[in-house]
DNA sequence: AGGTGATGTGCAAGCGTATGCAATCACCGC
DNA sequence: GCGGTGATTGCATACGCTTGCACATCACCT
């Protein structure tokens, strides 16, 4: 119906005051007397105006706009997490930019020049592991960077996972417990901290029982090839009574080719543990056992920290880590005792 | 290092030549020289300027951002719906603004306002049920809207769905074939375009050969309901051999009742047909049989809709149906003779 | 030689907003 | 009644960029 855009301006003249008036009735702590304030939003509710996010942000030079990377949105972790931290987000006037980034990351590069084109506030990686010269890009131009469910130690970017180590070396003490004799890892991919740290956890708590694991394969966060990887161990003539897997969405695809391909029984034949502890886990086809990523708190504290570099550029980047909880289910053979388990 | 940002004005200066050259050399189709274009472009790199988006799109009026409206990003449909958008659109070089919205769709009058407030080019809401209202508010605004997985008649703007119809026919005619003899139905969520085509083209199937649901119940997009509905419909004196369930994110829930809460075999005793070809219905845990929606091509139709209308904002919206084919799975009984199911 | 395009460049005017500064004003204590 | 104080307001500028316009240049043609 109206012709175009409605500027402060228009606004202005509607209601025959300055310009200048009119953007401090929008602005959060100005000073504007009551009458002001009542005449200038009458006519912009009449009009129908609302301020331009992107000029304000010209002047402002911020622009409430965060700019997110993933790669694995297949995966439901992610999916469930970028819902959340969009909300979160939505919740403290800021909006999400993404960025989908092929799981090679070959062309990241260029993905975090866009983000900078569009002058975000932020960049929250999920699941990416930025290399060294772009955090240093990020850095020099005064972009705050927060890794979440990754972590790299020796760089200026803030980083919040859970706790990848502890939980790895948990379920190893689980799998000890319920008597396992055999146990095996398939590894989220050894190129991602997050997959190395769970590895090393639990090799660490195989090790304090003088155990070590039976064969680690990396499976790459890939369904497909931690399936592959499934069937090499159980084709082993000592095949694995016990399978740690990287994360749920692999392991499941593990339980799938123990059940149904090789008609073994879980965890009849074979214990499956996960990590993440996704919806699908706990649907009864599948019931697995798994630690639990606090998704609502690693959510929050990744919010948190964003908003905390923004609002302090000088702020030093933090390393947060979160412990969640061994989810014990039935796809693992439990312990005989009480002790090794906790139900959440 | 540098200190802070580099516009235009530097680069200029550090080639000698007016901003304006700079400009043109960043702009698409300006005319400048060979001589004057490798001037600006090394002093471009030499001080990492790349052009603020932001700045352009005040005066130009393009944002090249494209707002996202999306409720269930639970559901691994949507999950890899966005992602394949996301992609689909990175490489026209636009990009995704998502807003997420409770699935009540109550604020969903604000969260429009602020996509307005980004200015952004267009609009895409991913299975949402816009207002008229707030159609009618884009249209004035200019904002062309297009509408993935849902599709309005009336109104204002463009849709891009699967023939659903023809699809919960095509179910019908399926499950007939198969010999079921009480057919129930768990529907999407009724207020929704897609869950009512569906419905409708199912008991239009029905109905051509005389036949009709046994019942019908709205599982409303959710497990819990659908899984719910499940249980009422087995409860009955005469249960259902068949059920068509509106998704197949509900079509799984119910799959796990049937077979874990009740005992039951699928589709020994009850055959379970969904809507959508969601990854994990491939599965073999689950092994459903359904009706696929093409997502890519969904995908491709929505992005050269957005993007028409975008370079033609006088393009009338256009209603784009795409048809899927019924994937036979092993999740209902079969038809005798060869008459029924295609594979793929 | 003068005209006629075509081509490349700089100038300057914005795009819609925030904000420092100075001006105005009401009000207060003495 | 006066200087002072604090709260409001308008003016003008700046944010980083695109683009219409005028102008300069140069090749080419009649």
């Amino acid at each position: 119906m109206s012709g175009k855009k409605v500027t402060s301006l228009d606004v202005a003249r509607a209601a025959g005051v300055s310009q200048s008036a009119v953007s401090r009735v929008f602005t959060k702590g100005a000073s504007v007397s009551e009458a002001m304030e009542k005449r200038v939003r009458e006519a912009a509710e009449r009009l129908g105006y609302r301020p331009n996010v992107l000029a304000r942000s010209l002047i402002t030079g911020r622009s409430r706009i965060v700019g997110l990377v993933v790669a694995y949105l297949d995966n439901p972790f992610f999916a469930d997490a970028v819902e959340k931290l969009s909300h979160a987000l939505q919740a403290e006037g800021y909006h999400l930019l993404i960025f989908t980034v092929g799981n090679s990351g070959a062309d990241l590069d260029g993905v975090v020049s866009e983000l900078m084109d569009y002058q975000v506030d932020a960049l929250i990686a999920a699941s990416v592991d930025l290399s060294g010269a772009l955090v240093a890009r990020c850095a020099s131009a005064g972009l705050p960077v927060v890794l979440f469910n990754r972590g790299i130690d020796k760089s200026g970017m803030s980083a919040v996972t859970s706790d990848n180590r502890a939980g790895g070396r948990r379920v190893a003490e689980f799998l000890l417990a319920g008597g396992h004799e055999r146990i095996a890892h398939i590894s989220g991919w050894q190129g991602s901290s997050t997959g190395r740290d769970r590895r090393e956890g639990f090799e660490a708590g195989l090790r304090a029982a003088g155990a070590a694991p039976l064969e680690v394969i990396d499976g790459r966060y890939s369904r497909a090839e931690a399936a592959e990887a499934a069937r090499a161990m159980m084709d082993r003539p000592d095949p694995p009574d016990a399978i740690f897997v990287g994360n749920d969405y692999m392991a499941l695809a593990v339980m799938d080719v123990l059940r149904f391909d090789l008609g073994l029984s879980v965890p009849g034949d074979v214990s499956v543990v996960g990590f993440d502890d996704i919806a699908m886990s706990a649907w009864p086809a599948y019931d697995l056992t798994t630690l639990r990523q606090p998704v609502r708190r690693m959510i929050a504290a990744t919010v948190e920290e964003v908003l905390a570099r923004i609002d302090t550029p000088s702020r030093r980047p933090s390393r947060i880590e979160i412990e969640g909880p061994l989810v014990v289910r039935g796809s693992a053979r439990l312990p005989r005792s009480g002790s090794g388990g906790e139900s959440e």
